[in-house]
DNA sequence: CTGATTTGTTACCAATTTATAACCGGCTGG
DNA sequence: CCAGCCGGTTATAAATTGGTAACAAATCAG
């Protein structure tokens, strides 16, 4: 399952696009409403998340462009105040709205009852592994080699579930605060020790992480070795 | 005994299958209006509970299509404040309606006195039985290798149907309340206190539970050892 | 109506989880 | 150099959670 995200707002796009990812989807990104258009039609997205407030091409006009081809799933993204646009959205043919800010889970909910309605199946998130690592969500435990190796409490589960969606890559700590805690909801601080109980669980040598790197001003990353 | 579900929101809809099947139907979906028409007409369910509120074909024109054609048991869902549409599902034919949210035991009910008004038989569901356990539904008591272990009340015999049926996975606090005492109805310290009554009446050793586990801040799990 | 059973409510405790603050060493930019 | 920031560490406080118990309210059977 394959979603587009029409977004300029760059840190917006970042948390949209992990939140998707983690609930399965295929995440591609355009930063203008050209570039949107473009990767339409060479990548044939399953779902579309749109600004309306974008460079060089508006949203709106997006929505026409796209609606005179197709009719791929659209949600629309807007600030508050901008409800006429909002109803010309869903004139042009947009399937649901939503008005900045938003909670990651109210996203995925609705993408999932687009895609519903439009009568596709929704990705069943598969067991999250890295190196010897799974995270086993449902149980919030962490298994090495099969066996168990800790239990984590329900916000180190959602920390480790983030980065092994995104091994190999570096979050930015605002990211990792966003989906953990959600919007106005954490602190430095707070990701800093909580960085710290989750490592004591999972590293060998918590003080010489293996597994969670720290790359120093920008964030963290779930190496594989 | 074959029921078909016509509702556009999957969770909703899954609790009513879930529901359903437990109570004996066969159960089969649709999502939207047209392909409840063509579920409908291949797999002639029946009992049909069916949304108003549906995408490509609302639910009043799924209704009238389908009482010009035969007289198919018929119950109407509804959101509260849509009273007109009701009185309107009733003279096309409808032979029940019910307003969202209700409980999934009403739900089962109704099915059940409609079908027996239309001259129906209903489902007997068998015995659910987990390692050496056995749930008698019917009789609210659970047996140990064939003798009896426990009587329970109607509420904990609730709570370890929905266990028993979901064996090994682990279900969140919010499923179990609304499973027992369906939407509106039930809280975190009533589930906690039902669920220490229940290990004391199937568990060996309470304090040390080998059947129903807890997963900590998530929910709990009948867990097979 | 009476008594038993079932269910809901409240309180308390222990354990866990989460938040906050303080301290320290290293690094950096001025 | 040094002031300030960052990240790791430690300690402690606050909040939450789950188990237990006692009791009140509601329900039900005789």
């Amino acid at each position: 399952m394959k979603a587009l995200i029409v977004e300029d707002d760059l840190a917006l796009a970042d948390v949209v696009a992990f939140t998707l990812r983690r609930a399965g989807f295929e995440v591609i990104k355009a930063h203008d409403g050209l570039s949107a258009l473009d990767r339409w039609q060479s990548e044939v997205p399953d779902l579309i998340i749109l600004d309306l407030n974008l460079p060089k091409l508006d949203g709106l006009s997006v929505c026409r462009q796209i609606r005179s081809q197709d009719n791929t799933p659209i949600i629309i993204l807007s600030v508050c105040g901008e409800e006429d646009d909002i109803v010309c959205g869903l004139k042009l043919g947009a399937d649901d709205y939503m008005i900045k800010p938003f909670s990651p889970r109210q996203m995925v909910a609705r993408a999932e009852a687009i895609l519903r309605r439009s009568g596709n199946t929704i990705p069943a998130p598969g067991p999250l592994t890295a190196d010897d690592l799974t995270l086993d969500l449902s149980r919030c435990q962490v298994l090495r080699n099969e066996e168990l190796l800790a239990k984590l409490t329900p916000l180190e589960c959602r920390l480790l579930e983030i980065l092994l969606l995104n091994r190999g890559q570096v979050l930015l700590t605002d990211v990792l605060i966003d989906h953990v805690w959600g919007p106005e909801g954490g602190d430095r601080g707070m990701l800093k020790q909580l960085v710290y109980r989750l490592r004591r669980k999972i590293e060998c040598n918590p003080s010489q992480p293996a597994y969670l790197e720290t790359i120093s001003g920008i964030g963290y990353s779930f190496t594989r070795k």
